[in-house]
This record gives C-alpha cells, structure tokens and sequence, in this order.
DNA sequence: GTTGTCGAGAAAAACGTTTTAGTTGCCCTG
DNA sequence: CAGGGCAACTAAAACGTTTTTCTCGACAAC
C-alpha cells in the first residue's frame, strides 16, 4: 500500500488541522497530562482533584475540542468498542434486514461495527477473522457464514454453520416454522406440496428440510424427492439474485412434470420468482398453485398477489444477536447458549383451498401444465 | 461504558492468548526491535538488511505468528485503511445495493469501512463525522446523507445534499432519466401523467422532479399539480417502507380523482407499493395505468406484471464512489467534481399503449374509478 | 517536634510500534 | 596507516495516551 501522498491542492485540505492533544492541553492549563487525562478519561482517581480543577479542565478541553485519541488509548485499554459482522452479502434483503437490527442496538450503546461481505470466498472467509482481530474487534456476529477455529473474542452466531467454543447461537425455530407452514397447506386441502430448498452451504436450508418432512410425516403425507429443487450451490448461486435462482428451481420443478398443488420457497426472494415462473408457463397463484415463502421482506404484503409467508422477525433477531453479543463482551451474558426464535404465519394471498382433482387424477392435470 | 470484566469461565475464553509483539519477536531473533521492524513494514530502509537476515526475520514471523499492532501503527503512519459510509439506512435495497459496489471495491484494496445509518436522527447527523474522524477513517462516503461543513478527509457524495468545499459528487443524471421515462410514455399515447415524488429531503427528490417537468415541457405537456404526491417528510417516512409510502401516496392520487393513464414513482420500491394500490383499487396496470419505476432492483424483474423502469446502476456507482475516494486519498484523483452516471429504460410490462378516451372524456372514467 | 494522614497534583514508566540518528567493523584508497 | 565509505545493524526518541508511583505542603495526633 502506498504512504500517503501530500494532498491535492484543494485549498481547504491541503494541510489537516491539527488537533489538540493531551500534552498540548495540559500545556495550556498549566497542569501535568496526568491529571488532565485522570479527569477526561473518567478514571476513579479523578475524585482526587479538585472539583474547580476538574471543571476548568472540561472547560479548556471543550474550547480547544480536545478529542482524546482512540488509538493511543486502545495500547493501555485495549477496548476499541466495536465489533464486526460477517455475511454473505450485505446487499440481500436477509442480511440487510439483521444488520439492520444489529445497527440500532450497537448505535445505541456507542459500539461501532465492520462488515465483511465474504460473498463465498474461501480466502476472505479464512483470513477475515484475524484481520478482524487486527482491527480490535470485541466481538463478532456470523450472519449464515461458516466457521471452524476458536476466536480469542465472543461470538454470535446466526444459523448453525459457525463452529467453535463458546459461541452463542441465535436461529428460527424451524420446527415451528415447518409446522405452521405445512399444517396451513393441509388445512387448505393440499396433499402434492413441492420445495424449493435453500442453498446448499446455507445454515438454514438442512435443518428446514428436515422439519418439512417431518411436519408432513406427521399427517402421512411425504414430499416425492422429484418435487424438490435446491437453490444452488455457494458461493456460485450469489451470482445471481435470489429472485432469478427462485425463477429457474421453479423452472426445474415444472420440467419435471410431477404435479403439485403447493409449493413451499426457501424466502420470500425466490418465493416471488418461482411465482414469476409459475406465471410464465400458464398457471395462476394461488388458484393453480399456492405458494408460501419465508422471512416476510417488505415487499411481500406488497406483491401481486400478496404472498403468504412464515415470519422471522429478522431486524428483532438483529437486535438480539447485537445484544447478547454486547453482554458476552461484558462477561455479563448468562443466558442459554441457543436462543429459538418463533416465526409466525402470516397468510395472504398466495395460499388458497386446493381446487385440484384428488391424486388419482393428477396425471392429467400435471400434462396440461407442459404446454 | 463499563470497563471489560474478566471474561466468562468458558474454558477456552477464560484468558486471551497473549499476541506477539514486535519486541518479543525481536529477542527470538536476537536482532533490535527497529531491524525486525524495517523488514516487517517494508519501509525503505529494508534493503539494507541482509538478505539472509530478512528471511530469518521473515520465518520467525510465520512461525511466532506475528502481526503488528493496527494501533502502535498508528501512532506513527497515521493512517488506518479504513474509511466510512454514511446512509439514511442499511437496510433499504437502494442503499443496500450501493454499498455492495463499494465493499467489492473496498476488499480488494484491502480497506475496511463503518456504517453508520443515521434514519434522519439530527444528533446522529452532527456528531458522526467527528466520532468516526476519531477512529481515524481516512475518508467518507455521504449516500444521500446532508453536511454542510469542512470536514479534514475527503469525501464523496451520492446525490447532493451533501455540502462541503472539496466534494466529489456521483449523481444519476436526471434530466437524462426524466427525458427517457417521459419519452418512453409520451410515445405510448400516454398525456395525463401522474408523478410519485421522492421524500422531502432526499437528494434526488428536488432534480428529479425539476427534470421531470422539462422533459414533458419539451413537448408541451404539463403536469396537473393534482396529479403529484410524495413520499413522505424524513426522517418520518423512513418509520415506513417505501413500498408502504408508494402504497399510500397512490391512494392519495386516486382520491383526489383526477384522471391520470400513466404514473411515474421515484423508485422501484414505491412503485410496487403504487401497483398494488391500483389494484387494490380495480385498476390494472398497465391496460388501466402505466407505471414506470427508478433504480431496478432486483424485485423489479420478477414482480407480477415486470416492472418497467430506468436502471441506475447502483452497484457500480458504489464502486466508482469508493475508487474515487481511494483516489482523493491518496491524491491522485484528478477527475471532475462532479459524476454523472447515464441511466437506461428498461422496458417491461407495467407500460402500454394508452387506451383511455382523449382528454375530453376523462372525466367520466375519473368517475368510474372511484368505486 | 516527630510521625502520620490527607488532599492535590506530578514524574516517569508503560503500551507497541516507527523513525531518526547513530555505531560498529571491515575494506579500500592514497 | 589515517581516513573515507559502506554494509549491517542498533539506541533512543517519538507517537498520544493510561497507570503506577511519587512529591509536597498542610494539618492533626501523640
């Protein structure tokens, strides 16, 4: 990396203003650095000074805007009060949602945060943790990104694929989401029900398969292994959006020409592609098919229809991930160490009573689809 | 903020595994500290230590697992690689997107960045550049965020609230922009022309709207200042989505009933929020109404019907913005003050030809609509 | 009148680097 | 054989804080 070059010539930044230091200030009050730093720093020996002392120095320090030096006093302290959130993109939808929720937390308790988008990168996802640790991060936050070492600093994990001691986990309680989703499709008569299942590398997508299944083993119903599509692979399918990835599994699923009457998407994002397919080849949501996403991105009461969903209330989740890591940083966190979140069902317009003939007779509803 | 208490008895936690410093690598090699460290930096004054002994210091390195100290560093170069992004909030796509542009171009020079999402707050506003001037970020990113005084590093804006001597700007060029939508539309047949203008405050909002008025100027037209809503005052419309904002500005134009065949949002996000406001109301577009957006984001081409829309390429603004500032950084950049990115018309299907009677009749369809 | 204590403050070391200004030994030159 | 020049390294100051240890005077106690 380059030194620093002297500055354009743009009048105003050709020379930085130089700011006032603890030496110069103390200079200034005819004091030692010592007693200007015990008061400014809030140390317990600034009970020791004068009460006149003390308020003549956060005057001086006030009119000379004396900003104490974060860097300087990181080598003593050791406290940068900030820490760094890992994801696979900070663009998504997902993501920004949390990191949403984790900003207003850390905002409020004067914490400052570094976001690392790995986007996959098997270097970046090796090296970062330590460029991080550089940097003097308290503490991290894994949004669905994988880990395998110990860390020196806490750790909160979204999802299940980070891995190491200590680390705090926060994830949906797919088991409840499963259920919600699969007993509102049976209810509506719905026994042929496809998934589009989540990106492989992703730390939701196992375990919310699972759940499916076992939500439907429950009422004897089974999803036939030719009514599922996966997402893609990582990093490969950040390539493209989670809409297009969406679009295309949909596609897959009708090439198939196995019928389904349901179809249950990894989100809300390919939950509104696989509509966008589904219209594509001729078939109506939610009078053909009913379709129900996850998450419940701001968009989804907005769609055409309106799209039912299973909500994880993402900016909460944030918020809690930034809270317990702020807690564990302190020594203070006694709490478990999975913390379940509960989605909610929230039914809209892309879910309805299933019109199709019974199963026997499904054959020649699915080849009227391959038109 | 209360000082780091011991950490919690999770075993491998307990106590942090003391890093090598550059004195305790130096005594390994039995060579001075200032040796050790003209090899390590790569200041100039590598070249004359002994080659043997460069790779000595080097091995020793690796094998200590040695890595210098971000903040003993600093103290003396100054500088941190790391700059920061001011925005109204990460979690909106328009935001979102353009921060992934200038995260990829941000790793691959290897700098870090601070978010910091003000949400309109005032004290946020005034206070931020000076805590994040004392993490010592070496510039800013000012996306659609206002300033109005010097600040001692470089910035540069998206949109242009953002006052200050020295700026770089990157702005859409809007009246390109208002030419191509009200191009596209006239074309169609299209005369009564509604517009969704953006939020009181936005940098955007203001030009895009002047812009606007030309294009249709241009060919005479005019539009009916009944046929105009916003989106909101910040920060209180930011308390909403803008797909909801979008959503209760188009009910805003239904109701006053004036006939309008076309309608321009401000983006993408309202625009969903307006068609579904219109259907909601028994219009379809675009047999009943057109509907044009602006940004593209990735919803837009899967949306039921396709939005059309002028592209903005917001991933790559992000990047040129960080490239630019990493340029003034270092004092090379020697382009314009001002950037202005070229958007394009992306025709899908929430535009068609105008089928509504001539002017002279609208009155009665106006009528209809408000069932 | 020595000792102790207390209030108010200061000197100096420490944190982990970079940088400036040397030092040391060796060879070469005249 | 004094001196200059060079290669290879080092001592010490500096960066801007915090923290530990110390000083100094006043006053009280015995």
């Amino acid at each position: 990396m380059s030194q620093r070059q002297p500055l354009p010539i743009t009048a105003n930044l050709a020379q930085k203003p130089v700011r006032t230091t603890l030496k110069t200030l103390a200079n200034h009050l005819e004091l030692s650095p010592t007693t200007v730093s015990f008061v400014i720093s809030g140390s317990p020996f600034a009970e020791t000074i004068a009460k006149s002392t003390r308020e003549r120095i956060w005057a001086a320090a006030e009119k000379l805007n004396y900003r104490p030096n974060v860097f300087a006093r990181y080598l003593h302290t050791k406290r940068t009060y900030s820490v760094a959130v890992l994801v696979p993109d900070v663009g998504d939808e997902y993501s920004a949602a949390l990191i949403g929720g984790i900003e207003s937390c850390l905002t409020k308790k004067g914490f400052f945060y570094f976001v690392v988008s790995h986007r996959g990168a098997p270097d970046l996802l090796r090296m970062s943790p330590d460029t991080l640790l550089d940097r003097g991060v308290e503490g991290m936050i894994f949004i669905n990104t994988p880990l395998n070492r110990a860390l020196p600093v806490p750790i909160v994990a979204i999802c299940d694929i980070t891995e190491g001691p200590g680390i705090t986990r926060i994830k949906i309680d797919n088991g409840k989401a499963a259920t919600l989703a699969v007993d509102h499709l049976l209810k509506l008569g719905h026994r042929e029900i496809a998934v589009i299942k989540g990106p492989q590398g992703n730390g939701d997508t196992d375990d919310r398969w699972k759940q499916l299944c076992k939500a439907c083993a429950k009422h004897g119903i089974k999803i036939h292994p030719e009514n599922t599509v996966h997402l893609g692979i990582y990093p490969a399918c950040n390539e493209k959006t989670m809409a297009e990835n969406g679009y295309t599994a949909a596609q897959k699923l009708l090439a198939r020409k196995r019928a389904f009457t349901a179809l249950v998407a990894f989100n809300d994002a390919s939950a509104i592609g696989a509509i966008r397919a589904l219209s594509d080849a001729g078939l109506r949501v939610p009078d053909d098919v009913s379709v129900i996403g996850f998450d419940d991105i701001p968009q989804s009461s907005f769609t055409v229809p309106r799209l039912t969903t299973i909500r994880q209330p993402l900016s909460s989740m944030g918020e809690l991930a930034a809270n317990t890591l702020l807690e564990k940083i302190s020594g203070n966190y006694g709490g478990p160490k999975l913390l379940k979140i509960q989605p909610q069902l929230v039914v809209r317009e892309t879910t309805a009573v299933c019109h199709q003939p019974p199963l026997n007779l499904i054959a020649g509803k699915s080849a009227a689809r391959s038109r």
